[in-house]
DNA sequence: ATGATACGTGACCCTTTGGTCACCTGTCAA
DNA sequence: TTGACAGGTGACCAAAGGGTCACGTATCAT
């Protein structure tokens, strides 16, 4: 298993993707932490950061019986690299900011 | 389903990967050239093209009896601005072009 | 017209994956 | 030191996903 299968496979998920989501409003919680914000079993929840962790999109940190999530950016960066170049990034990111704009109109 | 759903389920697979790989390469393929350059039958191939293109990542036009695909970047740039912001943008931009610097040397 | 070409559909099989549970190890506090 | 708390393992089951095939429709060239 390469590397970016990891991680592609790790954001197929969107219990995965929730994990990220939480992770991005705040950093360093712990499992139980995390746990609580879903609707599933801490075991669920385990093997989902497993993965994350595996692909490199969460790292950790063990404080005593404690084990600390955070979010790393990078894979996410590669992944945008891998299809856009700094030649259409430019009128993409604007084509996204026009998008924004629109929907912001009532 | 979801929008991003269906882009990160359609991103998910290695093969479909490969396929926007060569589509970023070059625009504008019929199903028969993108089978050719796979180890898989052409369904199997169909298949991966139409879940790409129900995810948005690749937009078709038809031209007789031959159907014509395309890369469309903008689901991927969404990805990326999900889970990094504009602040650690230039932070992880210069992380990854340092690293790919310090891969360059012998 | 008719054979070849390009694409499409539905059913089928096998593997992978998400989720749970019984059970276990390490750490903290009273 | 002993009970409560935080995290970890392996087996298990139902559901989703990848790939192929028989068969079908539309378009092109001769």
């Amino acid at each position: 298993m390469t590397d970016d299968d990891r991680v592609f496979k790790a954001l197929a998920d969107p219990t995965r993707r929730f994990l990220l989501d939480l992770l991005f409003a705040r950093d360093g919680r712990t499992l139980t932490e995390l746990e609580s914000e879903l609707e599933m079993t801490r075991f669920g929840v385990m093997k989902h950061l497993r993965l994350l962790e595996e692909a490199g999109l969460v790292v950790t940190r063990r404080s005593g019986r404690e084990k600390l999530h955070f979010l790393n950016p990078v894979p996410i960066r590669l992944v945008h690299d891998r299809w856009i170049d700094k030649y259409t990034e430019h009128q993409v990111t604007a084509l996204v900011d026009l998008k924004h704009r629109l929907e912001d109109q009532p």
